[in-house]
DNA sequence: TCTGGGGTCCTAGGACCC
DNA sequence: TCTGGGGTCCTAGGACCC
């Protein structure tokens, strides 16, 4: 006996372009891209040209010179989202939010209440239509991978439910690039092999699979094609770290540069972790340069770190360490003469993992000597002092009301700080 | 036409311990 | 003297997702 369709997955389309054509009528059935120097997120009508999220703003208006860029309505963006998983609340407790336009249902204990998983599946797009205005698609399914491409084909603001007995004929015809973990590498590795499918995908030999998968992604895939995804829908559990980016075009390598960035990621992320009394063992720097090459470089200590100044200093040590791997030693904090585009710098980035809470009583302790500071021991007690009285100004006068001195510009960054907060995950 | 930002997970090698 | 095997942690790189 097989059990039913009763994992649901809603997926709200287009939902940045879609809140901007809600919001603003004349925009509707007209192609439009979120954002300027890059596109944020481009209505169904842009993507029938090609534009895509992620693009340069340059390259999308030469696919569609009709394109329109607005401006975000970021703030709007989460309260909708907010808005659409409380109607998915409405009907069961079992909501496992992914991002903040999609989410997954287990409805196998709303049929009594509410019907059919069908009828509940339409009942959702419409509350989403009529209370909100937003075009949502739905897929169901007896497993969440499956549930998850139902939707995919069910866009846009469709719904396929894809019945138990009917999962292999469904499956079988769809492009590989569904399947949840196979992106481009993935899908041009396949192709090679000529299985574009995920029926072929399904029906060559394990060994074969694993071989060019990988073994867990293998093992998905194996899974999938023999109906064994067992996971649950459960609620969402809290991040595992957290990270900030700049990307600044292309720029010398200069200490000034670094440090000026890196003050003021080390900046963004600390403050996160301190406001949900969080702190995180092991740091890691990404350097990418102006050719796209990325190197990363991470280390781990023995106590967490919150400390805004001591997550700079620890980037600064690692990105420093980085730059002389990569260009050897050179006199004074200038690196240079590398041959070709590696030169300069494209992105910095810091994340913290390793997290673990640290309640604000377990940082009242006494003075710790310098060296201690040095060793690993980092929690000096003037530093937290800082951060505390940095962190409470923020909190009365808003977050530009004071800033480290060597961080009080945000020049860089093309993107709004509201936008990078859309993506935050619960810490 | 050069390519944003916040995350998760996997792999592989090496260190270290038992 | 040479050598097993398993477990855990750390580090670096990379694919992928939204």
């Amino acid at each position: 006996m097989s059990a039913g369709a009763t994992i649901l997955h809603a997926d709200l389309d287009a939902f940045y372009a879609s809140v901007e054509q809600m919001l603003e009528p004349s925009l509707r059935g007209l192609p439009i891209a979120v954002g300027g120097g890059v596109v944020l997120a481009a209505s169904y009508e842009a993507r029938e040209f090609g534009v895509r999220g992620g693009m340069s703003g340059f390259a999308a208006k030469r696919l569609c010179p009709r394109l329109i860029f607005v401006n975000g309505h970021f703030s709007m963006y989460q309260r909708l989202g907010d808005q659409v998983m409380a109607i998915l609340d409405d009907f069961t407790p079992l909501v496992q939010r992914v991002s903040i336009d999609e989410a997954f249902l287990d409805v196998s204990g709303a049929l009594k209440l509410f019907g059919t998983v069908g009828q509940i599946g339409e009942q959702i797009r419409r509350r989403v239509r009529l209370e909100l205005g937003l075009p949502i698609s739905v897929g169901a399914a007896r497993t969440k991978h499956l549930a998850k491409i139902a939707s995919q084909v069910a866009k846009p603001d469709g719904i396929v439910i894809v019945d138990p007995d009917g999962e292999q004929a469904f499956l079988d015809p769809l492009p590989v690039g569904l399947v949840w973990g196979i992106g481009q590498v993935t899908q041009r590795h396949l192709a090679g092999r000529g299985i574009t499918t995920i029926g072929q995908l399904a029906n060559s030999s394990d060994d074969a699979l694993r071989s060019m998968l990988g073994r867990a992604l293998g093992a998905k895939v194996g899974a999938l094609a023999n109906n064994e995804d067992h996971r649950r829908v459960q609620a969402n559990g809290r991040a595992a770290s957290v990270g900030a980016q700049s990307a600044f075009g292309r720029r010398d390598v200069t200490a000034e540069l670094v440090r000026t960035v890196l003050g003021h990621l080390a900046d963004r992320v600390a403050s996160r972790l301190r406001a949900k009394q969080r702190a995180g063992r092991t740091v890691t720097v990404r350097v990418r340069f102006a050719d796209m090459h990325a190197v990363t470089r991470s280390r781990t200590f023995p106590d967490p770190i919150s400390a805004t100044l001591t997550l700079t200093e620890v980037a600064e040590e690692l990105v420093h360490g980085a730059l002389r791997d990569v260009f050897g030693d050179a006199p004074g904090n200038v690196v240079g003469d590398v041959t070709g585009h590696r030169r300069q710098l494209s992105l910095l980035a810091i994340s913290v993992s390793k997290l673990v809470d640290q309640p604000v009583l377990q940082l009242e302790l006494p003075v710790l000597a310098d060296d201690q500071l040095r060793s690993g021991s980092r929690l000096g007690t003037a530093r937290w002092a800082i951060d505390q009285s940095m962190d409470a100004v923020r909190k009365r006068f808003g977050h530009t009301a004071v800033g480290y001195a060597s961080v009080t510009f945000s020049e860089h960054g093309s993107v709004p700080d509201e936008f990078r907060s859309l993506a935050e995950h619960e810490l």
